[in-house]
DNA sequence: ATTACGACATACTGACTGGTTTGCATGAAG
DNA sequence: CTTCATGCAAACCAGTCAGTATGTCGTAAT
């Protein structure tokens, strides 16, 4: 097993899970069968059941490596900086309105397209989700709790509760969407957000005229 | 075809609707199998194909016949009362709130569900939910309108985009409870959404203490 | 009584599913 | 140069799926 035996190998492994990542995204877990993915690659089932004892693993690996690290990436880190405020979470939601195309619309997120389809069918990807959501939660927590202390927002908000309140209109806004496929509703349902963020400032300016 | 024939025939045919709507709301409509439907109404293929012409044509009756029903019975017909304002979407959530149960917290609500599952899979569905969306959408957006007119909330507000918001908040919240199969953090995101309802009035009289 | 039809039951088919087995090429190790 | 494990291919397997073909029973009209 020299290096670069190895480093083949592992490409090929990261293959396998991002175009599993892809397909499970358009078209869900159940829906994709391994011949979809497999095609795709240009690989065998071979190839599969070398990397990856069955379907199932596939699908935890695609959640942990693929929808945790991008939701991460995308959406907790760059509410990461110090002294990240509320101003930070609406540029990261006003970049996501400006980003957004048709096949993000119709597809919705990947994390919550997961969590919707597994919820009652595998454990193992709940809990992987599950820690996902909290720690973005807690890091919409930790921004509405700097910009509380440094009085930008109203000190009698109940910053945890609003941040489950704003992360599940972020992903409403988006689940909302799917069947209209464009990016329209998804739009209004984000600014209706940016101007709650807006209300939750001491001195409510209004972003939108 | 007598009367009493024809009404039994439409029994079955119901019984099927039922047990399907609820196979689905609970596993998703692609890891439903008719074997499952059949077996738990104690008919048989015979049955199923002399009323339905597929499982596409039985995921469209579901649609229109009972998610579609199901939705307009409970959330938009309570808001079509005469003068219906913010007050009555409010008691309505607080309705939902204390009926949830731990196993509607793990399936979600049959609507997102399937505009989830269908959305990139089978567009007539998705054109029965998007009706459906639309005329909840606009009973939301009636409701802020009268209370606009009447002066209880504020006349800057778009009622339109807020009605967005509204609904996104709500199908977020259930959504992003799912894969924690308690009502917790739903119930968490609809205290928000109910101050944020609060927050639409003219003089905003918290709710929660 | 006969015919006809609607409402199902039974049995079956072909396609497709995830999963297994076996074989083979390649490159590292002795 | 041989040995041997790794990385993958190809063929195969058993089970499940939606869908079909056919049969049967009861009711109703003639």
């Amino acid at each position: 097993m020299s290096k670069v035996e190895k480093a083949r190998s592992e490409a090929t492994r990261q293959t396998i899970l991002a175009v599993a990542a892809a397909e499970i995204y358009e078209n869900g877990f159940r829906s994709t069968g391994l011949s979809d993915i497999l095609s795709k690659t240009g690989l065998t089932k071979g190839a599969f059941y070398h990397h990856f004892r069955s379907k199932a693993e596939l699908g935890l690996a695609v959640a942990q490596e693929v929808v945790d690290k991008t939701i991460r990436e995308l959406w907790i880190k760059p509410l990461q900086k110090a002294n990240a405020g509320v101003e930070s979470l609406q540029s990261t939601l006003q970049y996501a309105m400006a980003a957004n195309n048709a096949k993000a619309a119709s597809n919705g997120c990947p994390l919550c397209n997961l969590a919707q389809e597994m919820a009652n069918q595998d454990e193992q990807i709940c809990a992987v989700l599950r820690s996902t959501i909290d720690d973005w939660l807690k890091q919409i927590t930790q921004v509405l709790k700097t910009d509380q202390k440094n009085g930008v927002i109203r000190s009698n908000i109940d910053c945890e509760q609003s941040a489950y309140f704003i992360l599940s209109s972020l992903q409403g806004a988006i689940g909302l969407a799917k069947p209209y496929h464009n990016p329209a509703p998804f739009r209004a349902s984000m600014r209706g957000l940016i101007e709650y963020l807006d209300g939750l400032k001491v001195s409510p300016e209004l972003s939108t005229a």
